[in-house]
DNA sequence: CTTTATGCAAAGCGTTTGCATACTT
DNA sequence: AAGTATGCAAACGCTTTGCATAAAG
């Protein structure tokens, strides 16, 4: 565990916004000025493999990495493009449902909602008045 | 609307297998061999922005075009990458609760799960014995 | 005849990889 | 000294775009 490593990490925990490559990348140039973007893609992913991060794959091109564990939802809104936690109650039974009506094994499910959060539903509002 | 869009939109619809920009370039090529692969992504973008194709940006780095009406859900193989309709209920309550635990504005949900398909279950298993 | 779409090639963007150098242990 | 990680730059895969030509209305 090299002093990158543990950095990457730390940002990746510190926020609670799901930060992309690139978003880690910047904050954690701040304390390693030289770390470069390859061994910021090369640590996150050996991260995950190792269970201590999450790669989430919601659209808009870029993944994004989660540090909380357990299984939990996520919003993205369709206006400044965050992601955040929804704080609701896993479905498991649904994983059944779905193994039941297609034959698959079913070993995970995402769900994810889009919508517009708070702050730019304002935006909107005020720049209309 | 001309013979490659139509061509297009009739690739998609033809196959309930969710292509890749790719494979419908490869199917409709078929038909129309001098079709470029720019001129797939041109029509299948306007053909969503009409809403007579939705675009599905589940993981795996390309994203795959769907003909098929009102919302439903998806379960894709990690083994094949192949991407399937599950055929069960949409749960719309779901947008209400994570509105309300968000506070978002909430308009779409996207449920998908992941997992093998039989065809995968049956070829690790027979290669096992 | 004006507008819109096409094929082709080049550029874009996020991500991955090869390689020589620099850490670790 | 052996093994692993780093920075840098080049390569990669998918998607988008600029442009001259061709088709559509």
């Amino acid at each position: 565990m090299t002093r990158q490593r543990r950095a990457l990490l730390d940002a990746v925990q510190r926020e609670d916004r799901h930060p992309t490559a690139d978003e880690v990348h910047r904050a954690v140039r701040r304390r390693l000025p030289r770390i470069s973007l390859g061994t910021v893609y090369r640590n996150l992913e050996l991260l995950v493999e190792q269970g201590l991060l999450r790669k989430l794959d919601l659209g808009g091109g870029q993944r994004r990495f989660d540090a909380k564990p357990g299984p939990h939802y996520h919003v993205r809104c369709t206006r400044c493009g965050r992601v955040e936690d929804v704080r609701m109650r896993p479905l498991p039974a649904v994983e059944r449902a779905a193994a039941r009506a297609t034959g698959y094994e079913v070993t995970e499910h995402h769900l994810e909602f889009v919508g517009r959060c708070g702050e730019c539903r304002n935006a909107v509002r005020s720049a209309r008045d």
